[in-house]
DNA sequence: TTGCTCACG
DNA sequence: ACGTACGTGAGCAAC
């Protein structure tokens, strides 16, 4: 049996625009019509398997409809530009799949339909037309079908004769007479003023056809009789418009639209071009194919040769047995310093080339300074090799920090990810390689390649992204802020923290009796007993059981988050329980317990990881665990903090921390007279705002904490609303503030608007220290989305610039203390955390200060410098 | 995997 | 009429 199947090519790629709201490339290019479209045609030919198929696509002129009358369509809105750009790139990937795109100038998709299904319904068994337009039905009868997308994209209904009737009450050929009837509101077919669905169906029904009605005028009830004289010409007028012209004069011959093996580099250059990773995936394309001389070093006089090559950069990969650089054990190391070309070194100790063997051997080349390195991830590498007594030097190239540079904004910078996007090529990652095996049950003769073909990749990467990055003009940024800092997070992490073990399990038991206590409690008063962690359970108790008010929603039901458990308190004493309840179990689970596991038992210390490829401002992020964010704020986390100790009693923690820096930012970013002049002045900002907001000579404490909720959200881009509930005012209270502040700093409102403009003309914004952030939803005609951007476009400047800053102070902080005992533990975004013997507490305090303020800008910026026994009695 | 909640700057 | 402050990571429940 051979059917044939006929896509309305607009009319899915329509579909699929709306379906899938929001995908774009890296680029910023909308695609999500393309991708809706692709995904489409991809389940129609695995899933029916045509024999035959064809894209039918509408002409771009007037069509004969236009001509017989003007207003046809009249009322259709222009398609949108975010759409049309995609259609080009949707006949790209339909010539891919080697499908024919029919068109017939001054026809409609149609028309052009009709005339195929007429011309041949005779030599194929079933013609099915894919479209969500309703006008196809017409064409059904026993031998054609329309295949309708009902919701999203891959949901379909089959519409037979048989389906027609008992959707439509009609059958198929007496549709185009409703529709005369009823006209069209998409089309701006007239139809009967006065008729309307329901109406022309039953008249339909009863008389058979549009033309009977007309000859039994006089069966048809008075008023109705009245309306159809009257629009006897609209009807007319409309049919003419809704039949479907099967006469086209097209040029196809059915042998065109037989279906074949798709174009397979065509499609890989536009699905690439994309960024369809899965769907390369999906139709398991590899790129084009290149030869590749990658070995395996045996013994060791091998090994001498390949180090005697190494004089000029090269690519470095350890391959390893755990994530977990503390705890990895070298299996291998793979080298690349030439395109296509790859050297594995197994190491093993049974073989004559051990680890400790190789390394040694290495040694010389791997810390030699001259010699550059490049690298996917290097500070990984950096603190395997630190295990094993060697310090990687001449550090050049990191491709996932280019990656990163290039587009913070996504979080797509494993090799995979890079290589696709920068040399086209798709990479097997281990998972899809090698499944769950441990990499040291693969034999050598298979992970040799898989390890060659990952430097040589990166080391090819190397020379690409050195191009965008000169683009994008993010070089200095890279080279001196970014490449120097992986060294500093390595030392930081190596060093790792001291964890007071004793004091936490102390901690741990008495959080434990209390929760136990609470959890006995809440069962007494809720009168049952549930999982007060449960949300879901939680909810019910509160407002199906106990009836309290639902003070918000969340996307899936009642929120009972701190703020609502808070106003629930007033009227019942169950939420006061849960607010400690929750207070003592997040400290017990996610810091107390969660840090105790980690730590390292032997030197009590804990290693949590720097990320420096995560945040879409150029801020770090830690974890395992994270150490940015150990409680501070309420004053029993707080005590958390106190288990983070120096290494020994003549030791003591120091911790520097930048004062106000984002505002100092944002002072010297905008160039506010009343801004600039108070930090000029060292004044306490947020007690000179107060002033100049509330007009104002004695601040209340009160009116200081007001004001600083201004400070922070002018940072944030806030809204009076945002403002309002955060103050407990009015929004319109809070609008008076906001009109305030800006009428007193009219260099910040300027800044705000300047900003803005700059990210709508040029689609990205940047910080002091060029580092880039992209927008393209800066121009968006979604209200809240837009906004989004507009308050990332006003925020990323000034976080971006505070962290470029930090990031910088470290680097000179890591090299003045070169020779000192003190050591740098940890960031937390606006301060550095050292740990100093006491004797040379006074040596480097004034280094770091001097580091850490000396950038010249606009303001001065200040460094306040506490020490302690503990984290927690620094403050 | 997703959604919610909550810890930090 | 709607939804509304920036940037993170982690634990837990429920699917």
């Amino acid at each position: 049996m051979s059917r044939l199947f006929l896509i309305d090519g607009h009319s899915l790629a329509y579909r699929a625009f709306y379906a899938i709201p929001h995908l774009r490339n890296s680029k910023g290019q909308l695609t999500n019509a393309v991708y809706g479209f692709t995904t489409m045609l991809l389940k129609l030919l695995r899933e029916e398997s045509p024999d035959y198929l064809g894209v039918v696509f509408d002409s771009k002129g007037p069509t004969f409809r236009h001509r017989e009358y003007s207003q046809y369509k009249a009322t259709r809105e222009r398609m949108p530009d975010e759409m049309r750009i995609q259609l080009s790139l949707i006949r790209e990937v339909i010539d891919a799949f080697r499908i024919p795109c029919i068109t017939c100038e001054g026809y409609e998709a149609d028309d052009v339909i009709g005339t195929i299904v007429k011309r041949y319904r005779d030599q194929v068994d079933e013609i099915i037309i894919v479209s969500g337009d309703k006008d196809v039905l017409q064409l059904v009868d026993r031998k054609i079908k329309v295949m309708a997308t009902k919701k999203g994209i891959t949901d379909v209904v089959i519409y037979d004769e048989e389906r027609v009737r008992d959707k439509f009450g009609v059958l198929p050929h007496q549709v185009v007479d409703v529709l005369a009837l009823m006209g069209d509101q998409s089309d701006n077919v007239p139809g009967i003023p006065g008729i309307g669905e329901k109406t022309a169906k039953e008249l339909i029904r009863n008389f058979g056809g549009l033309d009977e009605i007309f000859r039994r005028l006089d069966e048809v009830e008075e008023g109705l009789r009245k309306k159809i004289l009257n629009g006897k010409e609209e009807a007319c007028l409309s049919r003419r418009l809704v039949v479907i012209d099967t006469q086209v004069p097209l040029h196809l011959n059915l042998s065109e639209c037989k279906v074949s093996d798709f174009d397979t580099t065509k499609l890989w250059d536009v699905l690439v071009k994309l960024e369809f990773k899965g769907l390369l995936k999906d139709l398991g394309l590899k790129g084009k194919g290149y030869e590749v001389d990658y070995r395996v070093i045996k013994e060791p006089a091998s090994l001498s040769r390949l180090i005697d090559s190494l004089s000029s950069p090269f690519c470095i990969d350890l391959e390893i047995t755990s994530q977990n650089p503390i705890q990895a054990q070298l299996v291998g190391i793979a080298i690349s310093n030439k395109p296509y070309t790859g050297f594995y070194i197994p190491v093993d100790k049974t073989s004559c080339l051990d680890s400790n063997f190789v390394l040694q051997r290495l040694k010389p080349v791997l810390e030699d300074e001259r010699i550059k390195k490049y690298g996917q991830n290097i500070k990984y590498g950096i603190l395997v090799l630190g295990r094993y007594g060697i310090r990687l030097k001449g550090i050049d190239f990191d491709t996932m920090i280019a990656s990163y540079v290039l587009n913070p904004e996504t979080n797509k910078h494993a090799l995979e990810d890079i290589a696709l996007k920068y040399l086209g090529e798709r990479k097997d990652s281990y998972k899809e390689l090698f499944g769950q095996v441990p990499i040291k049950d693969v034999p050598i003769k298979k992970i040799f390649h898989y390890a060659c073909s990952l430097t040589d990749t990166t080391f090819r990467l190397v020379d690409v992204l050195k191009q965008k990055i000169m683009a994008s003009g993010v070089d200095s940024l890279f080279r001196e802020i970014e490449m120097p800092l992986i060294e500093v997070l390595a030392d930081m992490e190596m060093t790792g923290i001291k964890v007071d073990t004793d004091y936490l399990k102390k901690m741990s038991r008495d959080l434990g009796k209390r929760i136990t206590e609470l959890i006995h409690e809440i069962y007494q008063l809720a009168e049952e007993e549930f999982n007060p962690n449960s949300h879901k359970q939680l909810s019910h108790i509160f407002f199906e059981k106990l009836h309290l008010p639902i003070i918000k929603r969340t996307k899936t039901g009642y929120s009972t988050d701190e703020e609502v458990l808070r106003r629930l308190s007033e009227i019942h004493p169950l939420p006061r329980l849960l607010l400690e309840y929750r207070e003592l179990t997040k400290l017990k689970s996610t810091y107390v317990d969660a840090l105790f596991n980690i730590v390292n038992p032997e030197t009590k210390r804990v290693h949590t990881s720097f990320n420096q490829s995560v945040t879409s401002t150029g801020r770090l992020s830690s974890s395992d665990p994270n150490l940015q964010n150990i409680p501070i704020r309420i004053p029993l986390g707080k005590e958390i903090r106190k288990a983070f100790i120096p290494e020994n009693c003549d030791y003591t923690l120091l911790s520097c921390d930048y004062s106000q820096i984002e505002l100092r930012i944002l002072a010297h970013i905008s160039r506010d007279q009343s801004l600039t002049q108070a930090f000029r002045q060292e004044k306490d900002i947020h007690t000179q705002t107060a002033k100049e907001v509330f007009g104002v000579d004695v601040v209340t404490p009160d009116l200081r904490r007001k004001a600083k909720v201004v400070n922070f959200g002018i940072v944030y881009g806030m809204s009076c609303f945002g403002l309002s509930k955060e103050l407990g005012i009015t929004p319109k209270e809070a609008e008076e503030i906001i009109n305030k502040y800006f009428e007193r700093f009219a260099g910040v409102k300027q800044y705000i608007e300047w900003v803005i403009n700059f990210a709508r003309e040029n689609g990205y914004v940047k910080t002091l220290w060029g580092r880039i952030r992209y927008l393209p939803d800066i121009n968006s005609k979604n209200r809240n989305v837009r906004e989004l951007a507009e308050r990332t476009a006003i925020n990323t400047p000034i976080q971006g610039s505070a962290a470029d800053l930090m990031k910088i102070a470290m680097i000179n902080v890591r090299r003045a203390l070169k020779d000192k005992k003190t050591k740098m533990l940890l960031q937390v975004h606006d301060e550095l955390l050292f740990e100093a013997p006491k004797s040379e507490l006074h040596e480097v305090v004034p280094i770091i200060k001097r580091c850490m303020e000396d950038i010249r800008l606009e303001v001065p910026i200040k460094v306040n410098v506490a020490s302690g026994k503990n984290w927690g009695e620094i403050y």
